[in-house]
DNA sequence: TTCTATAGCGAGAAA
DNA sequence: CGCTATAGAA
């Protein structure tokens, strides 16, 4: 008996959705609607199983993504259970176990804990480079960092005494400062959950059902999480693609997938063939394209939407050039699809810049998604660490950043004269301030400033805990006078700095309106958010720009895919291991998947590195998709002379050759606009103009006193 | 201590 | 080319 609810999905969902108990592999192809059935099945446990929303526990690969799936849940029953589903990412599951369970570990971490970003984890391998006088270690501190991540996965190969030293340093400085990095979130809860049963126990009683979206990007340590946790009940519904494994380099595995039903037996597994999302034209390329890796387990994806439009291929001179074609198919496109159902796809986040140059000068809004998150931006930054020092004293790297900043007089020679107080009396460094101060150990100037500084600190600790999280922080900004600092930098970007510091309140302020959440809350939520989170459906009208790996689980009507070099993809760093070869063609195929309707490819035969021009072949993966479903576009002389006349933004006085279909405009009346197509010619040329704003319009070139831009 | 100029180095993807 | 670390001046 199966309610209506669950009529509008296919035979295969159902029987992922209606599985018995047990061990369950849904091997989901892209677009086959796997959001959807973890959604479902959540739903089916909940109705028609009556199973207690307490003991579900629902892994998502995005904060975006696990509120996707609240809402989709909601929707299926209604509001009243909801607030004891576990849904969130490994990360935020770990971090909300540790902040409950992890003093039981006796280690000299509390549940205070600050959580350490990459730009955190290198500030400490830097200074303990300097502490220790390592400067030679012919390793870069980005190296090493990733290296250590590397280590904490179980992935670590033999090091030299001299790294191994390092990373027992790097392990302690953590400690001593109450933080955990990324890798840590994950390795202290499968550290509790085995060493702690009483934690162990209670968390396996717990969830009777656990369901993990993405399953193809499980790592090792996230694997062996799962295990334990679903050790008693072990009902694991795990839904994952493995075509579409592009995190390796966090140490994902493919393997976790192929050797499933090695490890549990009596398990059942289920194939999502069916794609609801693209046409087939974009479909079978993309399969005909990972059909040329070894290492999967075969799918066959069809689809009903038969036939669409070949995948259109723009070959550019130059960067700039490439930049210009998608900036003018845009334009091109923009009466039948809206900025925000079309998407840029990259493979690395420097591509990003030449596109960004381009939309701005021809006046296409976009919104760039991922790269610099917004809390990892400078003046951000600072004003978190504020708040993070206010709630764990013991970070020293938020100490250090803010302790100057703005400048109030405590430079460098201070600075050494608190680390030595802090190392001879085993104490802190927020310790040794207040010690030293107390005691006169510093000059009076310096004394003078310290003693503020600790005031400000003070205050900000009191206010955190009794007032709102955005007023306590408006309060601070306001105190330091961390506008007018930043105004008074001779920085090009000040403006959007500023910006930036009054919506960091705004978020601070929604978070408190819409969740009733604390500062504690907030640090988290923000630390472990993703690039995905930063795309909202009310950022207006924009065309999206990202890297592929950014836009891993969304659609999108149109999707360009640029920079298919030789170099990109491959990458220039993959193309010797064979493996990683396999991961760039299925990072390609993750991008084609996204679209639905239209799918550029473009590329360029030079680019710009490091400001030199570097010629660049076809990507490979080209040759690997049948040339049927590929046509190429070639632009006229003119055009390409144009295009590149085009930048920067120039008036060039007209020559009505050069009114050619694909040209932009600007009229005075009507604003700027492409031409579409001309008929007639020298004084009777009349064209035909679609603008942004007035649609589509015929004009005598001779009177409607054009100007290509 | 703070500000400014410039040399020198560097970008693979991300929670 | 763009960022940052650092040296040197104020």
């Amino acid at each position: 008996m199966t309610s209506s609810i669950f009529s509008d999905l296919n035979d295969k969902q159902r029987e992922a959705v209606f599985s018995k108990d047990g061990p369950v592999l849904v091997l989901a192809g892209a677009g086959s609607g796997k959001t959807r059935v973890i959604a479902y099945r959540i739903g089916y446990l909940l109705k028609e199983r009556s199973v207690s929303p307490y003991s579900i526990l629902a892994v998502t690969f995005t904060n975006k993504a696990s509120t996707e799936m609240k809402e989709r849940v909601l929707k299926l029953l209604g509001k009243d259970r909801m607030p004891f589903l576990w849904i969130g990412t490994f990360h935020s599951i770990c971090a909300r176990i540790l902040r409950e369970d992890i003093e039981k570990l006796n280690l000299k971490i509390n549940r205070h804990f600050t959580i350490f970003d990459k730009e955190d984890s290198k500030s400490v391998i830097k200074r303990i480079l300097k502490d220790e006088k390592l400067g030679d270690t012919s390793f870069g501190v980005s190296e090493i960092s990733d290296y250590f991540s590397l280590i904490k996965r179980g992935a670590g190969r033999t090091f030299t005494s001299n790294i191994s030293s390092l990373y027992s340093l790097y392990e302690k400085n953590l400690v001593e400062q109450n933080a955990l990095d990324f890798d840590d979130l994950l390795l202290y809860t499968v550290k509790l959950l085995k060493e702690v049963e009483s934690v162990r126990i209670k968390y396996q009683q717990r969830f009777q059902h656990i369901l993990v979206d993405e399953y193809q990007d499980t790592n090792d340590v996230q694997e062996e999480l799962l295990t334990i946790l679903a050790g008693k009940w072990k009902n694991l519904f795990l839904v994952g693609d493995e075509d579409q494994s592009i995190y390796g380099f966090r140490g994902s595995k493919v393997r976790h997938i192929v050797e499933f039903p090695q490890r549990y037996s009596n398990a059942k597994i289920i194939r999502l063939e069916k794609n609801y999302r693209s046409f087939d034209t974009i479909l079978s390329s993309a399969s005909a394209l990972v059909s040329h890796n070894k290492e999967r387990l075969g799918k066959t994806l069809w689809t009903d939407k038969k036939g669409g439009e070949k995948i259109k291929f723009f070959s550019g001179e130059s960067d700039r050039d490439e930049a210009n074609f998608v900036a003018d198919e845009i334009f091109k496109l923009s009466s039948s699809y809206p900025h925000n159902k079309i998407a840029i796809l990259m493979r690395t986040n420097s591509q990003s810049r030449g596109f960004e140059e381009t939309f701005l000068n021809k006046g296409i809004p976009y919104q760039i998604v991922g790269g610099i998150k917004f809390y990892e931006r400078k003046e951000v930054k600072d004003i978190i660490s504020y708040l993070r020092l206010a709630i764990n004293p013991y970070d020293r790297i938020s100490l250090l950043r803010v302790i100057n900043t703005p400048p109030r007089g405590i430079g460098k020679t201070t600075i050494e004269a608190i680390e030595k107080v802090s190392l001879e009396k085993n104490i802190t460094l927020y310790e040794a301030i207040v010690a030293g101060v107390n005691e006169n150990l510093f000059p009076q100037k310096a004394s003078q400033s310290l003693r503020e500084f600790i005031e400000l600190i003070k205050d900000l600790q009191v206010e955190v805990s009794n007032s709102k999280p955005s007023e306590a922080s408006a309060n601070l900004i306001e105190k330091i006078d961390y506008i007018n600092y930043l105004e008074s930098l001779s920085d090009l970007k000040k403006e959007s700095r500023v910006e930036n510091i009054k919506e960091l309140v705004s978020a601070l302020k929604e978070f408190e309106v819409r969740e009733g959440g604390n500062l504690e809350m907030f640090l988290e939520r923000q630390s472990l958010s993703s690039d995905q989170d930063e795309l909202n459906e009310e950022a207006g009208d924009s065309v999206k720009v990202m890297t592929i790996h950014s836009a891993k689980g969304l659609e999108f009507p149109v999707v360009f895919i640029v920079g298919l070099e030789d170099g990109f993809f491959p990458h220039e760093k993959s193309k010797m291991k064979e493996d990683e070869v396999e991961e760039e063609r299925r990072l390609l195929y993750v991008g084609m998947t996204r679209a639905m309707e239209k799918l550029y490819f473009t590329n360029s035969k030079t680019r710009y590195i490091y400001g030199n021009v570097i010629v660049r072949d076809p990507s490979p993966f080209l040759f690997e998709i049948p040339l049927k479903n590929i046509e190429e576009i070639k632009i006229t002389n003119e055009k390409a002379i144009v295009s590149k006349l085009n930048y920067p933004l120039e008036k060039h006085e007209l020559n009505y050759n050069i009114l050619s279909p694909g040209i932009r405009v600007y009229h005075k009346n009507y604003g700027v606009g492409i031409v579409l197509s001309s008929e007639g010619s020298g004084e009777s040329l009349k064209v035909t103009v679609s603008f942004s704003k007035f649609g589509r319009k015929k004009l005598l070139a001779k009177l409607a006193n054009l100007e290509v831009m």
